[in-house]
DNA sequence: CTAAACCTCGTACTATGGTACGAGGTCAAG
DNA sequence: CTTGACCTCGTACCATAGTACGAGGTTTAG
């Protein structure tokens, strides 16, 4: 088991072959080496570090980002704080993501809320008056 | 004023006049009348339209939607409660995307929490264990 | 021993929403 | 009548995160 090429390794951390093909391009997979055929072989630790990817995708990161956690990680004079520190950037990236959502979100409520619906005519509809005109009461 | 060629438009819409020509080529916009120099002309309605697209893109609306928007507006047959329905729709859309960062930034804020901070190693360090293993109660 | 399954690489393509550039033609002011 | 600002088109490029494909070589199971 601790000799996989690249389709066993895609399959054990399921993720599709071309993706980690595209993880060693980008450098977010180091190149592993190779058999005298030119086959890729990994070790264990690389799964390990596509699920790494993969639950710091789940958690918003960026591949970019997790290329710099990453680093951070196999490097040993990181600390906790670094780490926690990105994490509380991604934090406050994703508060203000969530922030422009409501925004959003509150004016459409607020659109669908004040229009008359039903087969009322086009202009009488408040939210066609709001994206044809800037003067909208509404929004 | 009636008349305004791609760049006053792009000026009067306050849009950059490369994207004035890129929503042409994608549908947004209408293929224009032209002189005999090629050049487009544009009327009133036009700033018009651009003002619909970028409000529409305000409220989240991609372009593939707003050309639907368009199409709807434009025809006389079209009622209001079509148009609610798809400010209805996109209301929905926006409340599963807040969900997901919801969902997210909770999680984010769980490990930051638990997490020792300061100068702690990275193996005492929740957010790299979350992140390395799949058996992290924190997440 | 052969056939299937797997691997290699490079390149091109997907979606989204544009931006940039170069070669050339046109228009308006001085 | 020249100069600069404006326009034309096609094409390529940006970020993001992959996916697809084809020609060829390798490995493994029956």
């Amino acid at each position: 088991m601790a000799h996989l090429t690249v389709g066993k390794l895609a399959k054990a951390a399921d993720i599709n072959i071309e993706t980690v093909r595209y993880y060693e391009r980008v450098g977010i997979l180091p190149s592993p080496q190779r058999l005298d055929s030119g086959y890729r072989v990994y070790g264990e630790q690389a799964i390990q570090r596509l699920r790494f990817v993969t639950r710091a995708k789940s958690l918003g990161f960026s591949l970019e980002e997790i290329k710099e956690l990453l680093a951070l990680y196999t490097r040993p004079s990181t600390d906790c704080e670094v780490i926690c520190e990105r994490a509380r950037l991604k934090c406050t990236d994703i508060e203000k993501r969530i922030a422009d959502l409501k925004r959003i979100h509150k004016q459409l409520k607020k659109l669908e809320k004040n229009c008359p619906g039903g087969d009322k005519k086009l202009d009488e509809c408040t939210i066609t008056q709001c994206l044809n005109a800037g003067d909208c009461r509404q929004c």
